[in-house]
Parts: structure tokens; sequence; C-alpha cells
RNA sequence: GCCCGGAUGGUGGAAUGGUAGACACGAAGGACUUAAAAUCCUUUGGCUUCACGGCUGUGCGGGUUCAAGUCCCGCUUCGGGUACCA
């Protein structure tokens, strides 16, 4: 019987599924165990070979999780709302739930060929009702509870408003957009429009006038995450700043429990420090600065540097500006902030050139007393901290860049600081210029100038986060519906037995006439009378809380019912990549704490343990065209082979001469082969101007030669042809270890079909590199093929065997004959031909050593997630069995459960090949017996200086001291000796024996 | 700029401070075959030697150590994250 992987995946595919083999209930009597895979967006390009990387690794730790007696839950479903169905939709008219519907089938067959774990029954879309009822009651809760920043905790906002009837904002301590002060009578005097209003300032789901990310080419909104470099993320499309009153979730409000949680968490530290910087918690002091009228609150770190402040710079957006700007300046502040506006983001970021204006005003310093002048730039961020600071250019690059431009003091604050050309942002060294702080070290003075400031109510310490609000609306149409209405244009949250509230039909994807979200076109989008929302929530809506929905997936009383939450708990493993790090893993670990807040959740923290897979990368093949175009207009291609492309890729400079020195030294037999005798002279080329062209070239130097062609001797006329080279991305499928399948190449794409070539051996090599893995690079491989050709379990093997699961690295389909083969010689332990090879004897201490050797290695890479690692060590095993022409059953049936995870059909197959009747994936993972690990002699590498020269094999339990005996008498040592004493020997038991000489 | 992570044969990669290059691909040679495929065997870092062997070798320059790919210091370079965060 041959290794048929075909028939034997697709037969025992079948056979988990219709056993539901990989069915999970909620089972008290085993521990539990949740792997989870990052939540996929059902593209429509389908899978490519990166995709499955993470899962795979997945797969192999549930079921390995499994055999170990674990009840494990690994789920998968879909990311299903985003921007590209909808795009695709404006495109097309065709509904984005119809193309999501396809894209999602298609995901699902690509899926279950890889032969995965899976427990079907728990799929989930984000798209569908049941679903986002979910996200709806969450988003409402949201819209219900504030901030506590006392109790670091959200609290019913029936709470907050009790607290403002009895005392007003006396005591409070809330999280909120904008610092409000009133007494309980002003609150209760005020309308319920003013009340609600008020509220806005305080929910952790809100409404609020706010500078936002605007693309105009998505016609949306986008959060920071979405945003990079002043462009989206999706698309590359600019981005620029505008005010809109859109929704919002108080993230930031949990900016400190986010950091402190990092704590807690099994993460690389890398992610975990790419969230800290995120987060950004800077600990500093605010200070107000006293103007002619009013005062300047600005916020700093470095208290320290007081001394050297020279001037005060606000934000153009900032409410300051109106206080400070004096009617002299008026005009020059207006244009100058007009100015800044209508600069993109982009813009900004790539033109950093200093700008700014004068705002007329004075600030005082409240410790030196000194007068500064205030200045208005863009360089201060409106957003962070409190859109104004103090600028000390001597020990701050920015300021420095700004004080030299506009020629303000510069106050150096260090002993020995030079700041001539540039400022000393460090902070070290004893202070100068800076009265009471003088002689201190920078951070002795940063906490005296804490307390100083502190100590004269000149200001209070203060902490600052960069971590800002999630913006949550999207002037879009394939996404979740907000369960809000309009009244008096205050926002009311739906009633939660209204839920779920479902998204209408339109006519059109596209904004109305007038300018509003899709949404605008839906008839009768409103409830008793008043107007619903139009925007709908972004992406990471659905993707915040899937891993909860996991646990409970068709409860539709809540989210998830506390019984499956208590016994789930939280994700145990999380595999994903990096390019969640800052978007989904920061907002799904703040909708975790919020549901924790609200007793929904018993776990603070949703992902245990995380890792990160690395990118797969594309490897791309090329071809090289070379195109002779000749002086009347004919032109000539010919596809060079890597070797030839090589060689005048090497001499740029020179592509004439060496092409013809090529052409007629190396490649003249090659042309007469292909071409027949008269090529050139029946392609008009003037053959004796070449010969003597040629000539000349070989006589003198390559230098000498160019030089002549291009300045006198040689008239450039003689030249007939240009010459272009081009090195064109061709499609890896007809590739096969570089070398290019011509036949195909020619029915690849009409230009080529009638493509010559110049091949080396008989062949045509492409040359490589290692790209991003995209449609237009031509590098895409599909799994399906891999499937196709060479079965799952070797997709799965070959995978892991590329590299380790967190390092980047290119996909190439070379190599994969590897692992097949290692599939097949396993195979080939079991059966020749039709004969089953299997018996019962008792199998030999070296056969259970090599056994025991790769239960052991293999326990300890799938603990460390070194898959590459195990696969080495699966084909050392069958290479060692195969040697010792081992077919026993006591050695093969442990080989075939510690393999059931990796490559789980043809473990199937093997298993019930053995006699066993049920599941592999039910079976115990065998355990490591240490005994048969122990060996009776060690060969000792015996050095000098360090260098090995020859091997001892002495007794394993031989003392340090007679190794040090033996070793010493050996005649290979007295020879390497050569009479000299040594002047130490060093001897590692069980290792190594070094002599020094 | 700042913060992380890398750099080992033709290629992917392996190596608790203790024989660098496991395992695999590719390549070369051989066996089987009418032939091909498949399979099996041998060789395969570089230089050198008829050979035994020797020298050299983990991006570069230093250092610690009996012993460094591995630890320390200083560079070069390639990825990734972040970008006026006061």
């Amino acid at each position: 019987m041959e290794y048929n992987f075909r028939q034997l995946e697709q037969k025992w595919q079948l056979y988990w599924k219709e056993n539901s083999i990989y069915k999970t209930t909620e089972n008290p009597s085993k521990p539990k165990y949740y792997v989870l895979d990052m939540f996929p967006y059902p593209s429509g390009a389908g899978l490519h070979v990166g995709h499955p990387l993470g899962y795979i690794a997945s797969d192999i730790f549930s079921r390995y999780k499994r055999l170990q007696g674990f009840n494990v839950l690994h789920p998968m479903g879909y990311d299903a709302y985003g921007l590209p169905a909808e795009q695709y939709a404006i495109q097309t008219g065709q509904h984005p739930a119809v193309t999501t519907k396809i894209n999602i089938a298609r995901y699902r067959e690509q899926l279950e060929k890889i032969g995965f774990c899976y427990d079907w029954d728990r799929e989930i879309r984000t798209c569908e009702p049941d679903y986002y009822h979910w996200t709806q009651w969450v988003f409402i809760k949201m819209f219900n509870h504030y901030f506590d920043t006392k109790h670091q905790k959200a609290q019913s906002i029936e709470l907050l408003v009790k607290m403002f009837e009895t005392s007003g904002t006396e005591g409070i301590s809330t999280n909120c957009t904008e610092e409000l002060s009133f007494t309980a009578q002003e609150w209760n005097s005020k309308s319920e429009k003013e009340q609600q209003e008020i509220l806005l300032n305080y929910r952790i789901a809100y409404l609020a006038d706010l500078k936002v990310n605007w693309c105009p080419e998505l016609g949306t909104v986008l959060a920071n995450d979405e945003v990079s470099e002043g462009v989206s993320v999706r698309g590359g499309h600019p981005v620029e700043q505008r005010v809109m009153r859109q929704w919002s979730l108080r993230v930031s409000a949990y900016a400190q429990r986010l950091l402190d949680g990092l704590q807690t968490v099994d993460w690389t530290d890398s992610l975990k420090e790419t969230q800290k910087n995120w987060i950004g918690r800077s600990e500093g002091a605010e200070m107000n600065f006293k103007l002619s009228q009013g005062e300047l609150e600005v916020f700093t770190t470095r208290a320290d540097t007081i001394y050297g402040v020279t001037f005060m710079v606000l934000a153009p957006e900032s409410d300051y500006v109106k206080i400070c700007t004096t009617p002299e300046q008026a005009a020059a502040v207006e244009a100058y902030i007009a100015a800044t506006k209508k600069r993109t983001e982009r813009e900004r970021i790539a033109d950093r050139r200093v700008t700014g204006v004068f705002s007329g005003s004075y600030a005082i310093n409240p410790v030196s007393g000194t007068e500064i002048p205030v200045w208005i730039s863009d360089y201060v961020l409106a957003g962070y901290g409190t859109g104004a600071i103090m600028a000390v250019p001597a020990h701050d690059s920015r300021d420095y860049a700004f004080a030299k431009h506009f020629g303000l003091d510069i106050i150096p604050l260090i002993e020995g600081c030079d700041v001539s050309e540039q400022s000393l942002d460090a902070k070290e060294g004893i202070m100068k210029n800076s009265g009471f702080l003088n002689g201190l070290t920078v951070k002795e003075a940063i906490a005296a100038a804490k307390k100083y400031i502190a100590e004269n109510g000149i200001g209070r310490v203060k902490v600052n986060y960069r971590l800002r609000d999630a913006i949550f609306s999207r002037q879009r149409y394939w996404g979740e519906p907000f369960p809000v209405y309009y009244k008096a244009g205050l926002p009311y949250m739906l009633d939660e037995s209204k839920l779920p509230l479902e998204l209408p039909e339109v006519d059109k994807f596209l904004p109305t006439e007038k300018g509003e979200p899709p949404l605008g076109r839906a008839k009768g989008w409103e409830v008793e009378g008043f107007p619903l929302e139009l925007n709908t929530m972004p992406g990471f809506a659905g993707s915040s809380a899937y891993y909860l929905r996991y646990m409970d997936p068709k409860n539709d009383k809540a989210l998830v019912s506390p019984e499956a939450n208590q016994y789930w708990r939280n994700v145990d493993l999380y595999i994903g990549g990096t390019e969640h790090a800052t978007g989904h893993l920061i907002y799904s670990r703040f909708w975790n704490k919020f549901l924790f807040d609200l007793g929904i959740v018993c776990e603070e923290e949703p992902f245990k343990k995380l890792i990160n897979q690395g990118m797969i990368q594309g490897r791309s093949n090329f071809v090289y065209r070379i195109i002779f175009i000749i002086n009347d207009g004919r032109r000539f291609e010919l596809f060079l082979s890597y070797k030839f492309y090589n060689e005048i890729k090497n001499n740029i400079l020179y592509p004439f001469p060496l092409l013809f020195e090529s052409w007629f030294s190396t490649l003249n037999s090659e042309i007469k082969i292909q071409f027949g005798e008269n090529y050139l002279i029946d392609n008009g080329i003037d053959v004796e101007s070449y010969f003597t062209l040629s000539k000349k070239i070989r006589e003198k130097s390559l230098d000498e030669t160019v030089n002549e062609i291009f300045q006198e001797d040689l008239n450039i006329d003689l030249l007939p042809f240009e010459v272009i080279v081009q090195n064109i991305h061709c499609d890896v499928n007809i590739v096969s270890n570089d070398v290019l399948d011509i036949e195909k190449f020619k029915a690849w794409r009409p230009e080529f079909a009638d493509a010559e070539f110049i091949l080396e051996d008989g062949k045509y090599i492409c040359g490589w590199a290692v790209e991003k893995m995209s449609k237009s690079m031509y590098n895409v491989v599909n799994p399906d093929d891999i499937v196709e050709k060479y079965g799952a379990d070797t997709l799965r093997l070959y995978e892991m065997f590329l590299g380790p699961l967190e390092q980047s690295k290119p996909w190439d389909t070379n190599g994969i004959d590897g692992v097949h083969r290692f599939l097949k010689k396993l195979w080939s332990l079991f059966y020749k031909d039709d004969n089953l090879l299997v018996n019962n004897d008792l199998p030999t201490a070296e056969e259970l050593k090599t056994l025991h050797k790769t239960i052991k290695k293999i326990t300890f890479d799938i603990e460390n997630f070194s898959y590459n690692t195990s696969v080495s060590a699966f084909m050392i095993c069958v290479n060692e069995l195969f040697t010792l022409k081992c077919n026993k059953k006591a050695i093969l049936e442990p080989l075939t459960i510690l393999l059931a995870s990796f490559a789980p059909h043809i473990a199937e197959e093997l298993y019930h090949i053995l006699g066993n009747e049920t599941t592999v994936c039910d079976a115990v993972f065998p355990v490591c017996n240490e005994e048969y690990l122990v060996e009776s002699s060690i060969k000792y590498p015996i050095s000098f200086n360090g260098k090995v020269r020859f091997m001892l094999e002495l007794p394993a339990d031989m003392p340090k001291e007679e190794v040090e005996k033996t070793a010493m008498c050996n005649e290979q040592t007295i020879k390497q000796l050569a009479g000299a004493s040594p002047k130490k020997i060093i001897v590692v038991p069980g290792k190594i024996v070094n002599i020094v000489m």
C-alpha cells in the first residue's frame, strides 16, 4: 500500500466531521485550555501560505494539550465587517453581505483542507445579528457608565447623576473630556438637554466634537492606529485633521490599568514594550505661568529646567491662542493658523520646517520671575498635555530649532555643556544657572523642582498619557449600526430588548447628496419618529470581545453565560501577528477590563500568553529580458538566463561592448544553435564593425575602451542599437528550484508566447528576491495547490519546518520535498508494497533510546514553540528507525501519537493500521523514560588550547581524575604535547577535556 | 532621531559558554531501470595536501575565559515599531 495522502486525508476529515471529534463542551471534570487564533478578515483573495502559519502552530498546541488530557477550546470565526467588501460593493453594486458570504465559504473550504481541529459549531461572524447584538449591548453599557479615577473602575452613570444632585462636581474623581465645575443647585436647575450634554463629558462611550483623522478618499474617519505616516493604513490615502462630532470610547481612562496589566501577562518583551510606548506614560508637573490677563498652564517632565525657559509655545488649536493674541499681532496669528489648518498631517510630517508666530503676549516665569514671550507653533500638539509648553531651547532639540530660527535666547543649565551647535537633551550632568537647583544632578533637580512647585502653589505633580480615546464612528455602511436615536439633537440608547438593531438595506453604498453616511439612504431608519444614528461602528468593534463569544456562541440571553465564562475564563494561548500590537490588543484589553468592572467576565486580562508568528514573506522569481532597439526602429527581445544577466548587471556602465563581448565569446554558439548561423546578419547588425570593436576591446582594458567609445575615437553611431535590460517578475508557480518551465511561461501571458531564450546548460535559471507576498509580485503561493500536490500533512510540517515560528522568513516551495519524503519514509516503516511490516517483537535498547530521545525532544519543543526543530527530530527518529529496520508496534505506536499533533491525517491512518479503533486525538501522549537514555560510554573530545584534536571513548561513570589520567597517558596526547608539559588540564565530566600548553 | 529584533555554507536553518554547520533543500557522483519518475548509497563551508592531515571560518574591531556563534564594550548593516508626546 502506498502513502496515498489524497484519499487518506479526505477519509479522515470526513470521519472527524461525522463523529464530531472536535466538538467541545464545558466539562468540569477536565482542566480547560483555550487556544485562540487571531480573527481573520475574509478577503476576496483567499488564504495564501502565510496565513495558516499561526493556525498550524496553534493547532499543534491544541492537539498536544488534548493528548495531555486537557479539555481544549479551539474555535475559529470571521471578522466579517470591513472596508474592502464595501469598496468592492461601491464598484460593483454587489451587496457586501453577499461577497462576504462567498469569501467566508472560500476561507472555510481552504481551512478545512488543512485539517484543523476547530470546533466549527462555535463559528461566529461579526456581521450577523446574533453576534453584533452583543457588540451593541456593550456599547449601551459603555454609554451608561463613567470611569471613577479614584477607584480606577467603571461605575454606573446613575451614581454620578446622584452625586451631581447632592453635591455637584465637588469631590468627584472621574475621567472626562473637559474638567467642569458646578454645584448641586446649578445641576438641578439645568434642563434635561443641558444635563445630557454634560453627562456626555463623562460617559465611557461618548459623543463629542473632536479633532479626527478624516480620510476624504475613504469618506470616513479613522482611529489613530489606522493611520500611519499621515496616510491610511488600508489603501494609503491621505488623512487630514478635522473637527467632527463623533462617538468615542474613553480608552484613555484605562491607561494606567492597561499599563499595569502588562506585568501580569506572558507576552514577549518587545510587544509589551510597543504597548508601553503606545500608552506613553510620562510623569511630570503641571505649572502655571501668569499672563497680563489670566494664566497659562503647561505640562513638563523637566521641571528642573525651569530657569532655562526663554519662551512659551501654544498649539495653534489651543484655547490659549485667543487669550494671548494681542490686537497688533491678530492678523499675523490668524494668517498662521489658517495656513496650518490647510496642511494635512502628512505634509506636516514630511516638511519639518520650523514655523510659528509671536502672539504678542508675555508670560512670567513663576520661579525666576523673568518675562518671556509667548509664541504659537504647530510643533506643539493640542491633544497632549495642556496644548502649551514652556520652551527650554538649551535642553530640548525641538525648542532649540525654534529658538535658533526665530533668534530667541538659549540659556545652558548643565555644567560644561556646549549649546552653540545643538541642544543637550540627555538627563545627565550638574545644574548651573538655576538658582536653588545649582550643583544638583539632573535627577535630583527634577525631584527638587517638583517639590518646590507643589509646595509653592505654582503647580502640581501630574501623570500624562499619550494614549488617546478611540474614535468609534465610521461614515460607512458595512459595519454594526449604533443602537442610538436622537431626540432634540441628543443621543439616547435603544432599550436592550430592542436589540439587535439590524443593518438596514440601502439603494447605494454611497453617501447621500447631503453628505450624510450611507445609512442616510435607508428607508424608515428611525424609532417612534426619532432618527437613528447614521454612522456605523469601526472594524475593531466586532473583534474586541469575540474571544468571549466563542465560550458561549449561541447564547441569545447574554454575551456569555457566567457558567461558560467561569469555566473557560480567558485565552491561555493566543497566536497572531504583531500588526495588532497597538490596535486590537489594546482595544480588546480595554473592552475586557470594562466588562470585568461590570462583573460580566471573571478575568481582567483576556490573553494570558501571546505568541507572535513571524510574517511569511514572498520569494519572487525574475526573468531577464534584454531588448535591442535597432536604429531603423526594429526591436528584438531575448530572455537571458540568470548567469548572463548577472554579467551585464555587474558591468552596468559598459553594456554595449560587454554585451557584444559575451555574445561573441560566450554566447556565439548558443546564438547559432538557437537562431541560426546568420542571426546577426539577418537582423541587420553590422557584423564587420562589431568584429573591429570586439578586437579593440580584447586588446585594451575595459576602461580605456569605454573612454574611447564615449569620447572621440569611435563614433557613437557605430553602435547600431540601443539596449534595455529589464528584470520582470515571473509567476513563482511556473518555476521550480529556480528553473523556469518555458512552456508554461509562454502560455502565462500572450506577450511571451513567442519568447526566445538564452539558456545555460539547457535550462532557464531565474533570479530571485525576498519581497512581500503579494499578487503584484506574482509570488503568492496558495495552500490549496500545496495540499493538492503534497497533502495537508506535508504543508503543515513544511510550514513549521521553515524556521522559528516567531521569525519572519520567506516562503520557498523548494525544500518541501524533504518533508514529503519524510512522511513517505515513515510510511515505509509500516508497509512495503502491500505487506504490513508491523510486528509485536520486543524493542531493543537502541530502538527504545531513539524513541525516548524523540519523546523528550518533541515534548520540550512543543512547550517552547520550537516546531522547526521538532520536525527535524522526527526526521532523525525515522532515519534511525529506518537504519535499524525497526517495524515494531511498541516503537511505532508512541511515535504515531507524538506525530499526531503535527500531521494528524497520516497519524490517524497509522494509528488505525496499528489496530486502534478510536481517534488518535484521544490517545495518551507518551512520556519519556530517562532510563532508556542513559549512556554507558562517552566520546570525549580531547582539545589542546581549545582546539579539538581527537576523540576518546571512555566509560560514562569514569571519575574526573581517571578521565584526566587516561587522557594524559594516551599516545595521541603525548604526540600533541611533543615533550612540552601542560600548564593546566580542564576536565568537564561527560563533556570535554581541554589541555592548556 | 528613539525603542525593539536580527546577521552562521549556494539556500532555509541547528547548536544549556564545551566537537560550529544538526535536519532539510540544492548540487555532484553512483546503484536500480530499455528509459523516465520514484527509491537507495556516497560526497558536499573555504583554502591546502596524492594521502594522513594542516590552516581558516558564525557581519566588523576589541575584551572576559582553559574554552565565545553564545557573555561584555564599540561599530557596520538589515528588518520591525514609533514619530514633533514637552
